[in-house]
DNA sequence: TTCCACATATAGCGACCGCTATATATTCGC
DNA sequence: GCGAATATATAGCGGTCGCTATATGTGGAA
């Protein structure tokens, strides 16, 4: 005989329930989406959204995982060390750039605008998130360029929020991904000098 | 006998208003603002703020129409047309990163940021007023860089978003500074490849 | 089949939102 | 001083917010 073990009952799915909410989530931002939106699109009524995932903010923050699990950017491979580091980081831009305008939809990089919120639990969960992949960069940086480490990586990511933002309003992928080259440009001449300075 | 002219009488400033609501607006930005705010920070009631400015959109706009005129970076003056274009639009950036950090409680581009808010109409009139400094960069760039003049210009408005944002975050005035130093990097790039271009 | 744990739906909580109808004070031209 | 014009204050409108107390229905284990 089994060990008795009771199944959870779902009569609504949870996982769907959170990549419904990210879809909203992602679209309007944290702010704008209410819970009547919410339990509306998942076809629930409010307890059971509460049942189910605490509070609004700990859905957003659900969704953030999701995001981050799902539809992160490779940021290892992007950034492999074999790479020459100018290219790597402009590669990365690149391809956000592509990513924050692919669906008219899901602009801009949802934890980028996460951490902009009004709702300071919202902002602080997607500044934790972040803080993992602006992490992730400046490792990467400082093991390629130390002694400018900070500042490069101040400008890998302020122009990485410029080009979410920028999507959030609209600006064509193809605009994205052409900015993104031209802030590339910059990179290689921050390495540039300083290989130089081996010389 | 001259001819009666009725005066005003005005029981509270509607211009300190508007700077106070300026203020107010610019920290925390149009949706974290209530009209409870509002009337508690210019020491009114509710009724006396719509008899002198109609709603709290409008009265947005009025901030935002004085923060143009008083606040913004002296675009003519920085993109004068004698000064090699790269310098110029790096001086640009720099100005732009500057301001946005000088002051602790007003971080960012007030205008930039409002054009990011959740409510349409206010929106809209950050959009309006916005686009007269976005159309007088391209101006300078298409005069200068005619080929690009699309592309250069996203990347500098990218920038200055960019920017303005890291600065609502906190970043340092210094940190800001540096980073549209780099920026500006790929602005020498883009323009020598263009004098290139006629050797 | 019976019981019960649990997810559901109804209804509504208190708080705040932007905004305003109404009534009261104040200051003006005369 | 007087009447008219106008800015003020009180109070509250309808609506939405995030969230929950309560009651109802349903599936799973024994």
């Amino acid at each position: 005989m089994e060990v008795s073990q009771r199944k959870r009952r779902p009569a609504f799915d949870r996982e769907e329930g959170v990549a419904k909410a990210q879809a909203l989530f992602h679209a309007r931002g944290y702010d704008a989406v209410s819970i009547a939106d919410l339990t509306s699109e998942l076809g629930i009524n409010p307890p059971s959204l509460y049942a189910a995932y605490g509070s609004k903010a700990e859905l957003f923050e659900r969704t953030m995982q999701r995001h981050a699990e799902n539809s992160a950017l490779p940021l290892a491979r992007i950034l492999s060390p074999e790479r020459p580091p100018a290219e790597a980081l402009a590669a990365l831009l690149v391809a956000a750039a592509r990513q924050y305008g692919s669906d008219p939809c899901l602009r801009g990089c949802m934890i980028t605008e996460g951490m902009r919120a009004d709702d300071e639990t919202a902002r602080r969960a997607a500044e934790s998130l972040g803080r993992a992949g602006s992490d992730a960069i400046y490792a990467y940086i400082a093991s390629k360029h130390p002694t400018r480490a900070r500042q490069v990586t101040d400008y890998v990511l302020v122009t990485l929020r410029g080009l979410s933002s920028f999507a959030c309003m609209g600006l064509s992928q193809k605009r994205l991904v052409e900015t993104a080259r031209i802030a590339g440009r910059a990179l290689e001449v921050e390495f540039q000098e300083q290989s130089n300075a081996f010389e």
